[in-house]
DNA sequence: TATTGTTATACTCTATAACTATA
DNA sequence: TATAGTTATAGAGTATAACAATA
């Protein structure tokens, strides 16, 4: 049962219509996160650095002494998850584990001078890709945006 | 080189700071679109279909006889990409490829009556989801982000 | 030659489960 | 008991490269 309502052969347009799915949110979320993470490989590809690796980068940086489970908490990835992010970072020799003093179940993650000049980099190239998402925005419609996308994630 | 601004250890709290990275539109992108993921995950588990699986349903539904370059084209994924997806909702017995008769290169994609039927339980899930999404935002503001979305991908 | 589909391969993100060490 | 880290494992999405069939 349950014909569709459009019965029209599209084999030879190329441009599928979007239909009622235009009007759902999520689906306009996660083609724009396409975009943008598309946008942000190809400006990282020198670097070699992905989306969640430079984002623990930065948030090491801003909170030396960071343990795993309060990075994931933070970036919304569980212990698992962090563990392959920080453990490929650490490969790469941008970062060193510490014990925790205060708590023997914690490490206190640290960027290491390589890891350092990587965020600079990073931070460089990120001006570069935020430049080219915000181009379409005025500065009154990016604030609106954050604050809207900050009611989704927090 | 390049010492941390800040130097305070964070070991103890538990909510480290976003701190420069709280600017950043790519950055609450990604945030926003892990949330939207995971509540979907959540209210798609006993249909046991993701996004993208669901994404590619409705737009068969949509335009029958679809083929996998043009449905690749819109949702923003190479032919490789678009192949995985379609062959497991073949393998589950939801769509069937048919050789197009216009052009023997493509294939033409057809829902078949239990993929008309997943689609149609997909679609009253999506609206409980959408409510979720919905709900922190007034009439005005959800067609704003819609439009603004819409600029990212576009 | 260009396009479409296909296969093989690989990498990242994500998550669950079970185990160890510590609180 | 609960928490933090670790390891093993697995599925999904994404992409590149090479090949076959068709235009």
């Amino acid at each position: 049962m349950a014909q569709s309502a459009l019965t029209e052969d599209n084999s030879d347009t190329d441009a599928p219509e979007f239909g009622e799915l235009d009007g759902i949110v999520g689906f306009h979320i996660r083609l724009a996160h396409g975009a943008v993470y598309r946008h942000f490989t190809e400006t990282f590809a020198a670097l070699g650095l992905t989306q969640k690796q430079v984002s623990v980068l930065w948030l090491i940086g801003s909170n030396p002494a960071v343990s795993q489970i309060e990075l994931g908490s933070r970036l919304r990835m569980d212990r698992a998850t962090t563990m392959t992010i920080v453990n490929r970072l650490q490969e790469r020799g941008y970062l060193r584990r510490e014990k925790s003093s205060s708590d023997g179940r914690k490490q206190s993650l640290h960027l290491t001078d390589d890891g350092e000049e990587a965020l600079e980099q990073a931070k460089r190239c990120i001006e570069e890709h935020e430049a080219w998402l915000k181009s379409r925005f005025t500065s009154d419609e990016v604030e609106k945006l954050v604050e809207m996308l900050s009611r989704i994630h927090e």
